[in-house]
DNA sequence: TTGAAAGCGCTAACAG
DNA sequence: CTGTTAGCGCTTTCAA
């Protein structure tokens, strides 16, 4: 069972392991019949030349490394995909390491990643991070990286992002051409970019339309979760007794107000609409089903590594490094908890 | 941005490489003064070793191969999480692939991680698969394998299993429990052998409360989907009015069960019953909430790194291969689409 | 058309 | 205590 080796191909057929190389990589110069015996018996001992080697001698794995605040999570676990996907294409494998959200974890996971001389990274911020010297240093000693989702413009390097402004502009707007005059926003914790851009988005969205914005229409979720959304909903529905309208930054939330609403016997979409955002799997098996905001996550996955994938051509053709940004654009999924557009 | 390596130290320092290297590692035969100066000098520099270099020598990468059907799937990025935490903690990093439930990507990825010559795979078989020399052959060659979730007794490797035939007649159980007395069951397609598992389950907790079989009761959802949950449920009030239980062999499927209930206007769970199996993370957004059979996700997958670990150690202390078999246990999640148990 | 030799960076046996 | 040497398996000049 020993493992089968350019010496062993070459002690057996009394040649050179040069010559052995070369005829497996069809190299012009090497007897065509010399190429057959080799390459047959590289088949039938069933060859495969060490990666290890390889690797060694190049400067490159054809690995690459992803780093991501959560797989367990509809939105990331699509990423992951379009990125195994697409990096398969091109004959790279993907190890995958999540930061929990932490500061510290993404430095411990980035450097375990640096360590194993992998071609490049993908990466998405945690939201505690708010220091980018770990990733500028990886940066400038010449390892590519990319950024997705969450991003930051202290780095730079090229990045993946969804137009979270404009996308909640869009949500917010297509509540107010179904007829609302009194919509709440719940938003979440202050850091992450994200939630300031859908908040701004929101409000963009209320003065193209003329709609005074009102401050205690604004409540905040600090988990994320749907315990906030249908606990926030009775105290939303007490303040502000005329409401017509829930834009929720995140679509377990929205599912809570969603089933609030429910147990409150108001009925939704007809006295209240509600919208997410993200398009999780549940959207359509909520009653009534939910209209939101889609991220095409598996799209951001695919462009991240086509960009990183750019790079690592440049590099190896001596080119400079590009820091392209791509927005890829959201759109809306309308279901039933929002009306038909009027007019 | 000259890579740092111990060529480097060494000539900075005036040393050989052997010195720096024993130094680095802390070798008891290296003078305590040379150690420091050298290890500071590491350290200043920034020097990480080759990994490449580390893997050719050691014949170890401490990167493994993770296989699943199918990434975007609350089960499977559960255990991809379990493995990648287990994995961190004794250093090993992990490269994830997915098969899409085909056995010929399924043979391509297989391919693709031994030929990185990564020390070990941890696989969940495609559902298409029914030929394992593919496998076979791998473990035969000497790469270590662990097989989780969906296993063949035809492959001689540690697997980490749960007890499906258990976990179905404990459901079924729980309905009978609770009352019920006709119980239909929607099972899968049938090549898994999970979903035969839980078909017996099922008729096994028949047999011991004396409710006769009735073939008529099962119903086959070819999509594992909430829409044939969905559009299986009128067929079955149909061919059944006296039906008072549900057990549906997956969670989507019960879910579209649920909601079709709903929009029957049959109670749920005053006058039928339903559980799911899985306990995705729907189960406690849908209305009413969905009692299921949780399977222990995380665990399966901390676990199969567990026994991958194990034989990891095994190989390089020259013992022999175990082919230890795990049964993680399953728990239902009692929730509000089945009633309180009667007696 | 082929082979010898060097080297990628690291480790370890052995000598000094 | 330190250095020399050889070798992991592969690729790539360069010489034959």
């Amino acid at each position: 069972m020993a493992k089968v080796t350019l010496k062993v191909i070459a002690n057996t057929l009394g040649l050179s392991t040069s010559t052995v190389s070369k005829a497996l990589k069809n190299y012009s110069d090497i007897n065509p019949e010399t190429k057959l015996r080799v390459q047959k018996l590289a088949k039938d001992l069933n060859y495969t030349p060490n990666a290890f080697a390889q690797s060694l001698k190049s400067k490159g794995s054809k690995i690459i490394g992803l780093l991501v605040p959560d797989l367990v999570h509809h939105f990331f676990s699509s990423i992951i995909n379009g990125v195994i996907n697409e990096a398969e294409k091109h004959g790279y494998l993907v190890i995958v390491l999540q930061s929990y959200e932490s500061y510290e974890d993404e430095k411990k996971q980035l450097k375990l990643l640096v360590d194993k001389n992998i071609d490049g990274i993908l990466l998405s911020l945690s939201d505690k991070t708010i220091k980018y010297d770990h990733i500028n240093s990886i940066i400038s000693e010449g390892m590519p990286v990319v950024l997705f989702d969450k991003v930051s413009q202290l780095i730079d390097c090229p990045k993946v992002i969804i137009d979270d402004r404009k996308a909640a502009f869009d949500a917010t707007e297509h509540l107010i051409k179904t007829g609302c005059k009194t919509i709440a926003h719940i938003t979440g914790p202050l850091k992450p970019k994200t939630t300031i851009d859908r908040y701004m988005g929101y409000k963009k969205a209320l003065e193209k339309y003329n709609i005074p914005f009102d401050k205690s229409l604004i409540y905040t979720s600090e988990n994320l979760s749907y315990e906030d959304g249908y606990n926030l909903t009775s105290k939303i529905i007490n303040d502000h007794p005329k409401l017509d309208g829930i834009f929720a930054f995140i679509d377990p939330v929205a599912i809570g107000v969603l089933n609030s609403l429910r147990d409150m016997k108001i009925k939704v979409p007809k006295q209240v609409s509600v919208i997410g955002f993200s398009n999780w799997f549940m959207c359509k098996t909520t009653s009534p089903t939910l209209t939101t905001v889609n991220q095409p996550a598996y799209e951001i996955g695919e462009r991240a590594f086509q960009l990183l994938f750019e790079n690592l051509n440049n590099i190896e053709q001596g080119k400079a490094i590009t820091s392209k940004i791509v927005e890829v654009p959201t759109n809306i999924v309308f279901r039933n908890s929002t009306k038909k557009i009027i007019d």
